[in-house]
DNA sequence: GCTGGAATGTTGCCTACGCGACAATTGGAC
DNA sequence: GTCCAATTGTCGCGTAGGCAACATTCCAGC
């Protein structure tokens, strides 16, 4: 449990963790079968680092996801963040395509019992990222915004996954359409439209 | 001064060391002006740890270019190593070409003064392998293969420096060619021809 | 020449990492 | 079911790296 986060040390040991694990599940797709002794020998670290850093695998995964999250995010938005409904769009149809992306490795078998992981992390960043863009816009109550932003971000999200596990062949981008509708209108009161 | 080489925590600092450096040579070509400081924040570690390992600037220098020659060597040779004449025309022609890729650093003003250690380096690196080569092909004491191996080293590396600085419109193929005649025949005594 | 700022080295204290050994849990094969 | 091997997670001790502060050397500009 390194004490100071922005110790070069701890940035770099978190970031060869992070880096190893990319390189591990871009190779062999399988998430299930990338042991703490795998990750660890590819970073160069050793396996009692790993959970000086993190409480367990999970707890590891569940911070991978987040950030891979982020990063994806931060690669399609301008900003970095939401800042109008027009890049509320980049981030519904991201969330569908990291989904759709990170489906392909639950299908091994012993992988699903990460998914809900994956999808809780997702739902999580998803929340704040609203909230930091309607605390901005909000015209009412901070209960109101938070309470829409946790609407909209389980609505958006839990809709990606349902269409990921039977996209029923309809493309993302219809799906994205649809759903974004849908969203608009439960942000609009919060936003003064 | 780490005390054992086999610490991984050792391995990847000099690594890191090593990587930022030829990073930074190859982004703007002058050696003088690349400082300490530099190499340690691009490698991500403490200017101190710098000084734990290298005695100082020059000491690290002469190490870089050692490696960085050894490399070449063992991307030019099948078995990283001499194991007959023909191979010997590949080491003297990397010789000549590394001298030549060197040579273009060595324009900045204040840089000629690195320019010794960088050939002392690549003199004795060219030494050791020679003499690696001439140990198990030997016919003769070990002070006469000793001593070849350090004239031919000398004589191979020595052309390569004189020609380097003025080539006299000669290509590197016509020096190596005839510089690899007469090597040839000052080895050929210890390989019992 | 002199002077000031930057680069080079040095030192002591604290923290993070490596390691080996250990117990606990898992999951597959029989 | 039982076993066995691999993986997970823990702990204590020794070592390497980070940091701040310092003295020293080196040039560039006056």
């Amino acid at each position: 449990m390194p004490v100071n986060l922005n110790d070069p040390r701890v940035s770099r040991t978190r970031l060869l963790i992070m880096q190893a694990f990319t390189e591990l599940v871009e190779e062999q797709k399988n998430v299930y079968s990338i042991s703490v002794q795998d990750i660890t020998a590819r970073a160069t670290i050793n396996r009692a680092t790993f959970y000086a850093h993190f409480e367990d695998k999970y707890a590891f995964l569940d911070c991978w996801i987040s950030r891979k999250f982020q990063i994806l995010l931060k690669e399609a938005l301008p900003k970095g963040r939401i800042t109008g409904t027009g890049s509320l769009r980049t981030v519904v149809q991201t969330v569908f395509d990291v989904l759709a992306r990170f489906r392909q490795y639950m299908t091994h078998p012993g992988n699903s019992r990460f998914e809900p992981m994956f999808e809780i992390a997702m739902q999580k960043e998803l929340y704040s990222l609203l909230l930091e863009w309607l605390n901005e816009e909000a015209t009412v109550s901070p209960d109101k915004v938070e309470t829409t932003a946790l609407v909209a971000s389980w609505g958006i999200f839990g809709a990606a996954v349902q269409w990921s596990r039977d996209p029923r062949n309809l493309t993302s981008e219809t799906m994205v359409h649809r759903v974004l509708e849908v969203a608009a209108a439960a942000l609009a009161p919060v936003l003064g439209e």
